[in-house]
Order: structure tokens, then C-alpha cells, then sequence
RNA sequence: GCAGGAGUGGCGGAAUGGCAGACGCAUCAGACUCAAAAUCUGACGUAGGUGACUAUGUGUGGGUUCAAGUCCCAUCUCCUGCACCA
């Protein structure tokens, strides 16, 4: 009676063994593979079973391309800063920097259990003032380049977080943390002027190998285009309002020009009549939120009493406020050309303003228009010189004409705005300046970094927009390191995405004292190869990343420009009916309970097998039993296989090429729960060779635990020293290989078709010509085939297709 | 509204244009057992037939092809992202 798979045992065992012996080391001469995941904040709660797949498929990646011969970079750190611990910390009454520390241990501890071959003594924290002391660094750096500028503005104001946000962390008007309605508040801001590297961030992104979607979702958050300003007169008075279009070609189209009420000349627009109108909707307008104001379909408005003039025909047009129109894109006042823009053309009905087209649809003019043509598809009419071209040509070159005439210029805009970094929160990093009133902002000189966050007794945001560091006058207050004399630090914090920003470059140097990285382990070890994670960071922390890297290169603290090579996203894990796994929804399942249970090597291979791994999947207990059940079947022929040590056999070997051939084309596609279920198919096709001599030969067993090592390590590592490897790493015995002629079967099952339909199978020689395999179809096929055969059709190793009528 | 992804048994899912449903879960039957669990063997899309088998079948409707889950066109549903960006 063989002995029994006893994962406890096993475990335990090579868990302690690991401890003493680490698999993965860097003896200078292999190369370097850098995977890394994104690293988590530490939650209260703990892992669930959905963080466990993304980091069981980093884990199960690494490995492969350790067995492949590299060393590996695979690190774990630590998103401590941020919103999410200090909201925990408030909620649960204690300091954030105890609740953190004590989350990390917890979380270290569940982590470990994965058995993932994470570095630990790569380890970061970005509370740590070793590692602020260079989140700070980057900062003044940019402060010197002049990307870091302060500006008062309304910004994005969680009334809950009671803090300013980024336009980033804004989903559809609401917190992306919190799902409080974000309101607007006027605050001294520290921006980074990320628009300066928007271009750039557009450009690369051909460079990388990420899922095309994440590209995508990037390329329309930057959201370049192009077009032309165009400079209107106010009527009777030499004073400019200034549009942005990106359909200059439809210029004579243009009835009326609407500014948002945010607009800097809104109010001197009004006349005596209008005045109090206008005043009104502006007011009204300003109190409004972003929620209301995306629900609001119906366009309003309020028309200023002035007009403008077109600086093409002398056209005179009236002049609108209306709050579908954005302050803070282009100009903030657009011209209005209701017969082709679907908005325009909505709020000309609306208001009864005239609609004039300039392009012809299908050649002609339409004649009680119902709604815009938006096209640049038709010969320009109604358009004084430019009648007759053709409007896409024009909508080319109109740009530069209306340059060349000096009533405008040709521009290009984004919908990126610059970075809104600084928040009125205590758990963040201290933004290192110091405000002089004789010199201004002064930066922190960068030899006094790490600037400590104080201790506080009081941590909770102010709601004033202030930080509650504001308090603390004899930390507030100092001296200016430019010319002495009496100053205030500031007193807002970086927001979390700050040290998350740039953390993947200091794994590799995590303890140097001097750089942010070194020259030589940055060159050695960077950038990343392969990052997985969530795709709910598209353009969060992906975009910041990319723009710090960006900065880095420029000021030449690194040698490369995309910091991520190659990027997974892998699915979410749900509870039943694809409902987000929470505390609050109480469908949270803990992945200790089924180590306990099953084992860690199970849990690993049901977090693959569960779906394809880039897709959202329904966690379901039961299916965990399945896989249970093929390591305990493997577990049984395996040391069978060893006691019978049994010579190996024609179809032994044809099975092993073929399953080195499987596993590593499905492994090397990502098609993890595809490789799972290949281990499967093979551990029943080895069971099934067995009963002939009591087991598979030692070479075959050798390699199916090769190829399952990097899946199912605990096992692979106590089969492999039965197998008499006792004391070496089957880690790194090397990844192995198939030979093609080894595969192939002498004589094959082919299907035979009647007009495409089976109707028998025959077995032949795999090289059987084609007379041969239509001769063995007809016999197969006996009195089936009838009528006149039309063609006759044979493809070696697939199918033989008789057409008859 | 725009963009992307997905629709296959009771369920999760598999299929370089070539025998649809691999692999697994659940279910049912049998073996072992005093019994249960575990394990092993088998059945398992639908309809008809005792049966070998026959017909039918990948959201819906068309098309290309000797051959379509797969390619093309149209259409419906669901999910994700963006959303008055001029």
C-alpha cells in the first residue's frame, strides 16, 4: 500500500527547508528577470482569495523564468501611506503608524503563506523615512525643474475624505476611495505639471507590451487633439474672446459662441438688462456639484447681452453662458456651430437660435434639419471662399489658413490636467518646502531630507482645508535655508500615489543611503519586466508611474524611460453571481481556512484552474476538491512509479515530449487554467500507462515535476528528492525540453466526413498519401457513401471530407 | 451616446477553420464497506430508439468555405471603461 499524500507534512517540512536554503540567488553571472506585483496598502482585512490569485500568478511566472535560468527580482513591499490606512486607523481609534505596522505583520503573515519566492530583504515601506526621504528628493527635484508649482483653483474637494483629490482619483463626480460626491473648493494647490511630458506619455505607449485596453484607456485620459484657436471681437470694443475648436473648417457655420460660467470675462459681458440674469446663473452654476451637473442632460443658459464678432465674414454673433461648456479645457469658451455638433445644435433648438449649414450632406442641403451632421464628409457650402472644397481637406488646413490671416492659430489640446499633489491629510508624506516671505517657496535642501512627519496627538483632517500639521507651530514654524530669516513649512501632505510612484527602483537598492538607486544596480536590474496587477490602476498609479520614470530619466537618475516593460492584468475573483468580494456584502472567503484544509499547493493550482487568469471569476469552494484530487492521484502514481522504477516504454516517452510540448505553449501564452487542467489530462494518461508495469519511468515522473514545480512547489521539491535528488533545488534544475519527432504518432485516428458531416473514423499512417486515406474512408464508409462524388478531400493528420451529390 | 470585452451542457470552462463540450465541479448508477466517508469503475447537451444508431445543437438572422463556436455582415443581451473635452 503506497503512502498516503499528506500535504500538512510536506509542507511544513520544505517551508522550513526554503527558510534555510533560498531557491533563488544571484550568483552574478545568470540574468536578471524583474516581476514584480503591485504592491498592496495594508488593509485590516487581510487577504481574500482574489489577492491570492494575483500573486499566485506573479509567483508561478517568476518561477517558470527561474527555472529558465535567471535570477530573479521579486519583491514585496509595502503602499503604506495614503487614505485607506489613515481612514482605518481613525475608524478603529489608534495612530495610523501602529495600525500600519501591525497590518503589515499580518498581512506578511498571511503573504507568506502563499509560498510565493518573494525577496524579503528587497522589502520597502513607503512610511519609512529612508524611503520618503527619496519620494521627498523627487519632489524638489521637480520643484527645481519648475514641475512642481503651487496655483489657487477649485479643485476636487472630498467632503468626506476632507481633502483635495486628483482629477485621477474622481469617478463619474464621485471619491474613488470613498464614493462620497466630490465637491468643489478653492485651494492653494501644489500641482505637477504632468501636461509637460503629455505628449511623451502618448508616444511611448507604442513601446510597451500591455493589454491593448490599458493603452487605450491612457491614450483617451491624455486625450490629445488637434485644432485651432480662434480670436473674436466683442462687439464694440477692442477686447478678445478667444475659442478653441477642433472643427475650424465649419467656421461660417458659427450662429453663437457659449463661455463656461467659470469664464474669466463672463460677468463684464452682461449688459444692464442682463446683469442680473447672468449673475444668477453664474451663482447658481458655482453651486453646483460635478454629480449634478453630469446628470443635468438638459442644456440651460443664459445669454450675456453681448455679441461677437467672426473674424472670418464679420458675422455678428451672440455671446451665451452656459455650464455645458468647461472652464478648465481649451479656452473655456467655444464657438457654435449647431448644424454640426450634435450639443450646439440641441442648445440652438432650445434657445431658437439660427443654424446655418456649411458642409452638404449627400451633395445637398438639408432642408428642416432634425438633427447635426457631424461628418467632415461633404463639399463646403454657405462658407464665402472656402465653398466648394471638400471638408475633410479643409478641416486640415483650415488651422494654418486662419494662422496665416492672424485671426487665430493652430493648437493642440489635452484633456490631461496637471496633477493636484498636495492633500490636507496627516498620514502622507510632508511636501519638504518652506514658505519665506522674502524669498517664497524655498525647497528643503536636499542633505536635510528625510523631512520626519511629526508626531501628532490630533491626526484627523481639519476640514478647512488645512492639514491638521498646521497645527503644530513649532514644527510650522522655522527658518528659510535661503536667507535665514523667519519662515512656515508647508503643511499639506503627497498624496499615496507619491511613493507608489517610483517604488519598483528602490527594491532593487532598498538600502542605499546615498541615491535613490544606484547607477550600477539600476543599470544591472531595471527596469521591470513584467508587472501584474489589477486593471483598476489604468490611469492612476500606471500614468504616475510612467511620468516619475519620465522625470527620472531627464534629470539622469535612470537610464530608461518606460519603467514597465511588460504588463497583466489579471482578473478580479468575485463571490457568487460576480459580486466584488467585501467585508460589508459578507462574501469575503479567507483563504486560511482552505490551507488549512487542502493545503497550499491545492490553493495554488484552484486559484489557476478557477478561469482564465486576465478574466473576473466567480470563486466557488467545491471546485477546490478537484484539484485536491489530482495531486493526491499524482502523489499515488508518483511513488509507485519510484518503487516500480520501471523501464521506460514507446508511449512513456511520446507522453512526456508531448506533455513538456503542452505544458510550456499554454504556460508560455498565459493560459494558466489551461496548464492546470493539462497537468490533469496527463497525470490521467500516466495512470492509465501505469497498470502495465506498476508505475511511468523515472525519466518522465522527473520531468512532470519539473514542469509542476513552479504550480505545485512543495510537492515537486519532497517527489524530487525521492527521486534521488536529495539536496538539490528542482527549481533550477533547468526548464525541459521536447523534441518534435518524439511526438508523433506512427499510425492516427482521422474522422471521415460525407459533406462535412462524421460518419466514421479510420486509422491510418500519419504520412498516408492521399489515395491511400480516400481508399480506407471509402472502405470505412461502406454502403453510407452514395450518389456521384464531387471532390474528395484529404488533409493529412485532420480530416478526409467526401463531397457527393 | 462612444470605445473595448464577452455570450458554448445543471455549473466553471476547453477547442492553430478540421470528430464541439477537453479538464474539473455537481448529479446518477455500480464496486468496496455491517454502514458511512474516502477511493475505484461507468453514465452524464437535447429529442427519438431496448439497442448499434439517427436527427439536432456554441445568443439571433444571413453570408463565405469541401468544412464555421472560430472568418465576414447585420442584430439582441450582458459586463467594463469614458462620457457635454467643442
Amino acid at each position: 500500500m503506497a503512502e498516503a499524500y499528506n500535504h500538512k507534512l510536506i509542507e511544513k517540512k520544505w517551508r522550513a527547508n526554503w527558510e534555510k536554503n533560498p531557491v533563488n540567488v544571484d550568483d552574478g553571472k545568470k540574468p536578471k528577470y524583474y516581476c514584480l506585483d503591485m504592491f498592496p496598502y495594508p488593509s485590516g482585512n487581510g487577504l481574500h482569495v482574489g489577492h491570492w490569485r494575483g500573486y499566485v500568478i506573479s509567483d508561478v511566472w517568476s518561477r517558470y523564468k527561474m527555472q529558465q535560468g535567471y535570477y530573479l527580482i521579486h519583491p514585496m513591499g509595502w503602499d503604506a501611506f495614503g487614505l485607506p490606512a489613515e481612514n482605518y486607523a481613525i475608524k478603529m481609534g489608534v495612530h495610523p503608524a501602529k495600525s500600519t505596522a501591525e497590518n503589515v505583520a499580518n498581512i506578511k503573515k498571511q503573504i507568506n503563506e502563499i509560498a510565493a519566492i518573494y525577496d524579503w530583504d528587497r522589502e520597502v515601506n513607503t512610511t519609512d523615512p529612508e524611503f520618503y526621504k527619496w519620494t521627498q528628493w523627487i519632489f524638489v527635484k521637480m520643484f527645481k525643474a519648475g514641475l512642481a508649482y503651487q496655483k489657487e483653483m477649485p479643485i476636487n474637494w472630498c467632503p468626506s475624505c476632507k481633502t483635495g483629490l486628483a482629477n485621477e482619483e474622481v469617478v463619474n463626480g464621485r471619491c474613488e476611495r470613498c464614493g462620497a460626491e466630490v465637491t468643489k473648493k478653492n485651494l492653494n494647490q501644489w500641482m505637477l505639471k504632468i501636461t509637460n511630458y503629455a505628449d511623451r506619455l502618448l508616444a511611448d505607449l507604442d513601446k510597451l507590451d500591455w493589454p491593448e485596453k490599458v493603452k487605450k484607456m491612457q491614450t483617451d485620459w491624455i486625450g490629445k487633439s488637434y485644432g485651432a484657436e480662434v480670436d473674436f471681437t466683442v462687439e464694440n470694443t477692442d477686447r478678445k474672446i478667444t475659442v478653441y475648436t477642433t472643427r475650424p473648417d465649419t467656421l461660417y457655420g458659427a450662429t453663437f459662441m457659449v463661455l463656461a460660467p467659470e469664464h474669466a470675462m463672463a460677468k463684464d459681458l452682461a449688459t444692464d438688462e442682463t446683469r442680473a440674469d447672468v449673475e444668477k446663473y453664474i451663482y447658481d452654476a458655482s453651486m453646483k456639484s460635478n454629480v449634478d451637473r453630469l446628470q443635468d442632460k438638459e442644456k440651460t443658459g443664459v445669454f450675456t447681452g453681448s455679441y461677437a464678432i467672426n473674424p472670418l465674414n464679420q458675422a455678428k454673433i451672440p455671446i451665451w453662458l452656459s455650464d455645458y461648456v468647461l472652464a478648465d479645457y481649451g479656452t473655456g469658451a467655444i464657438m457654435c456651430v449647431p448644424a454640426h455638433d450634435d450639443r450646439d445644435f440641441e442648445f440652438a433648438k432650445k434657445f431658437h437660435i439660427p443654424i446655418i449649414q456649411v458642409i452638404a450632406k449627400d451633395g445637398k442641403e438639408i432642408e428642416d434639419m432634425k438633427e447635426a451632421y457631424t461628418e467632415a464628409n461633404g463639399t463646403m457650402i454657405n462658407s464665402g471662399e472656402w465653398n466648394g472644397m471638400e471638408s475633410a481637406v479643409l478641416k486640415k488646413e483650415a488651422p494654418l489658413i486662419i494662422e496665416k490671416k492672424g485671426y487665430g492659430r493652430k493648437t493642440t489640446n489635452y484633456k490631461l490636467r496637471d496633477w493636484v499633489f498636495s492633500r490636507q491629510r496627516y498620514w502622507g508624506e510632508p511636501i519638504p518646502i518652506v514658505h519665506c516671505e522674502k524669498c517664497g517657496p524655498v525647497p528643503v535642501p536636499e542633505e536635510e531630507l528625510p523631512l520626519l512627519l511629526p508626531e501628532v496627538e490630533k491626526y484627523q483632517p481639519t476640514g478647512t482645508g488645512e492639514s491638521p500639521l498646521a497645527d503644530i507651530t513649532d514644527w510650522v514654524n522655522t527658518t528659510c535655508p535661503c536667507c535665514g530669516g523667519p519662515a512656515k513649512r508647508e503643511t499639506n501632505t503627497m498624496p499615496q500615489w507619491a511613493g507608489s510612484s517610483w517604488y519598483f527602483l528602490r527594491y532593487v537598492d532598498n538600502k542605499n543611503k546615498e541615491a535613490l538607486v544606484s547607477k550600477e544596480k539600476a543599470d544591472k536590474y531595471l527596469p521591470v519586466d513584467m508587472y501584474i496587477g489589477g486593471v483598476e490602476h489604468a490611469v492612476l498609479h500606471l500614468l504616475y508611474s510612467r511620468f516619475y520614470t519620465k522625470f527620472l530619466y531627464d534629470i539622469g537618475a535612470v537610464d530608461f524611460d518606460e519603467p514597465f516593460v511588460k504588463l497583466f492584468n489579471q482578473g478580479m475573483i468575485t463571490g457568487k453571481n460576480g459580486i466584488k468580494m467585501s467585508k460589508s456584502k459578507g462574501n469575503v472567503v479567507s483563504p486560511d481556512d482552505l490551507v488549512r484544509d487542502y493545503g497550499c499547493d491545492s490553493l495554488r493550482l484552484y486559484e489557476l484552474f478557477v478561469g482564465p487568469p486576465e478574466l473576473d471569476s466567480e470563486w466557488d469552494d467545491r471546485g477546490i476538491d478537484g484539484v485536491y484530487r489530482f495531486l493526491n492521484r499524482f502523489w499515488k502514481m508518483a511513488v509507485s512509479s519510484i518503487e516500480a522504477n520501471p523501464q521506460p516504454t514507446k508511449e512513456m516517452i511520446k507522453l512526456r515530449h508531448r506533455m513538456v510540448y503542452d505544458i510550456t505553449t499554454r504556460l508560455e501564452s498565459f493560459s494558466l487554467n489551461t496548464v492546470v487542467s493539462g497537468f490533469m489530462e496527463y497525470n490521467n494518461k500516466m495512470i492509465e500507462l501505469s497498470k502495465q508495469q506498476g508505475g511511468i519511468d523515472k525519466e518522465t515522473l522527473e520531468t512532470a515535476v519539473i514542469l509542476l514545480s513552479p504550480f505545485a512547489p512543495h510537492i515537486a521539491a519532497e517527489l524530487w528528492e525521492r527521486l534521488g535528488h536529495e539536496g538539490e533545488n528542482v527549481f533550477t534544475v533547468g526548464w525541459p525540453e521536447y523534441e518534435e519527432d518524439a511526438m508523433k504518432d506512427d499510425e492516427i485516428e482521422i474522422a471521415v466526413q460525407i459533406n462535412g458531416k462524421t460518419k466514421a473514423t479510420v486509422s491510418l499512417a500519419a504520412d498516408a498519401d492521399k489515395d491511400t486515406a480516400v481508399a480506407k474512408a471509402k472502405e470505412a464508409l461502406g454502403s453510407k457513401l452514395s450518389g456521384n462524388i464531387v471532390k474528395e478531400i484529404y488533409v493529412p493528420g485532420r480530416i478526409i471530407n467526401i463531397v457527393a451529390k
